[in-house]
DNA sequence: GTCTATATGATGATAGAC
DNA sequence: GTCTATCATCATATAGAC
């Protein structure tokens, strides 16, 4: 891993436990073992830019893990509550400390600082793409695909906020519970909701899941702790 | 209003929008339109005792808006998405401010400032309590409502996040799309799970909303500007 | 209770020796 | 490229006049 790597992850270790304005350069320093004008000579942006590079390469480590976890449950609906648990038991393991510095450097500084909430923003429209396509492989339509993405998203984001504050792994419960009930009610077809007609009829809903390789048990850490 | 409480509202106003580590002192004595000296007379403990106070305060206004925007539907289903699309539009209105200073600062500081985190993990109690009692009242069962209000708790404070840097509803509209369609599925009493069994049948499933008093279409706005 | 002035320390950033 | 020393500015908190 060259300098420019190791600043920046740790940069986000920092990001995701304090945020981006309590966590100040010298202790970045500190924390990657660098002086601090070596961090000026990689970064001329200074804290702002590496802050920057600490989100994409947490945002793209972080999508990684969608395919890793669900690839293993020939239901989509159970591989979503399983991944919630898993974010959950990962949570606890690590004392509750927050996963993902995208969304606290968001909630902190989209007012504040235009640059970082651009490239937050990025982030997450890569998130989205991704998951998007993911699902919509996995057999939902695209407008479907889209809605559990971003309702996935924004519940993960909430319950790593409910659960830091409360120390409670109940959140991501209950966040797994309904997500998981709303995409087997997309599998089962419910005539209770006529508003939702699907055009498409025969369309495939348990389609040969696209697995890259997963050869054992995709069992990976939550916390992504190297870059992509 | 008195002092304390201006103090604490300029507060998490600016909490709401920077956080706790980025609001100075001085510029919160700005904002509230009071000398450095008059706030450490007001709030001995500083700063922090007045971040404390100001999620309290806030948090106390939130939970009003849950019977405040739900009374109005019979069907708790298309109560929820319509609680989340009024969330989506008032925070546009704003200019996707983030309306909830609990999230941002439990985000931030719940590592570094452990009494901080201890009063967001009180209000966020609190809001599932009152939560709680409100759904169960509306009919659902004690363990269903529990689901529920951690469920919406959650999707409210990731959708804040993603919404905010994204500058996009669409988180707000998939969120309350899921969750309304697993209230709706509370309702409808599926057979597809058999794991749930419910032991009162003769539980009521809509029953009399207990309305304080709602008089005419209880429109509120959804960041309380005013403590309770 | 209100307000001014200030003490003490930490901050981000830079210059320049090696 | 690495590291040290330092600058100007900001922070929180307080003392004390009114």
């Amino acid at each position: 891993m060259d300098t420019d790597e190791r600043i920046a992850l740790a940069m986000a270790e920092l990001l995701r436990k304090q945020g981006y304005a309590a966590t100040g350069i010298n202790q970045l320093a500190r924390a990657a073992g660098a002086p601090t004008g070596s961090l000026y000579h990689h970064f001329k942006g200074g804290k702002r830019e590496i802050a920057a590079a600490a989100l994409r390469q947490t945002g793209a480590a972080y999508i990684q893990l969608l395919p890793l976890l669900l690839d293993a449950h020939d239901d989509l609906a159970t591989g979503i509550e399983s991944l919630f648990a898993e974010a959950a038991e990962d949570m606890r393991d690590t004392g509750w400390a927050n996963m993902c510095p995208v969304g606290t450097v968001t909630a902190e500084t989209a007012d504040t600082e235009p640059e970082l909430r651009k490239v937050a923003a990025e982030v997450m429209e890569t998130w989205v793409e991704v998951g998007s396509r993911y699902f919509t492989a996995r057999g939902l339509s695209e407008a479907d695909s889209r809605t559990v993405v971003f309702a996935v998203l924004s519940a993960l984001e909430g319950a790593f906020i409910l659960a830091r504050g409360m120390r409670s792994a109940e959140p991501f419960r209950a966040a797994g519970r309904t997500l998981g009930t709303y995409v087997a009610s997309l599998r089962d077809e419910q005539p209770k909701t006529p508003a939702r007609t699907r055009a498409q009829t025969g369309q495939r809903h348990h389609a040969p899941v696209p697995r890259g390789e997963s050869p054992g048990p995709p069992r990976a850490r939550q916390t992504p702790n190297a870059a992509g």
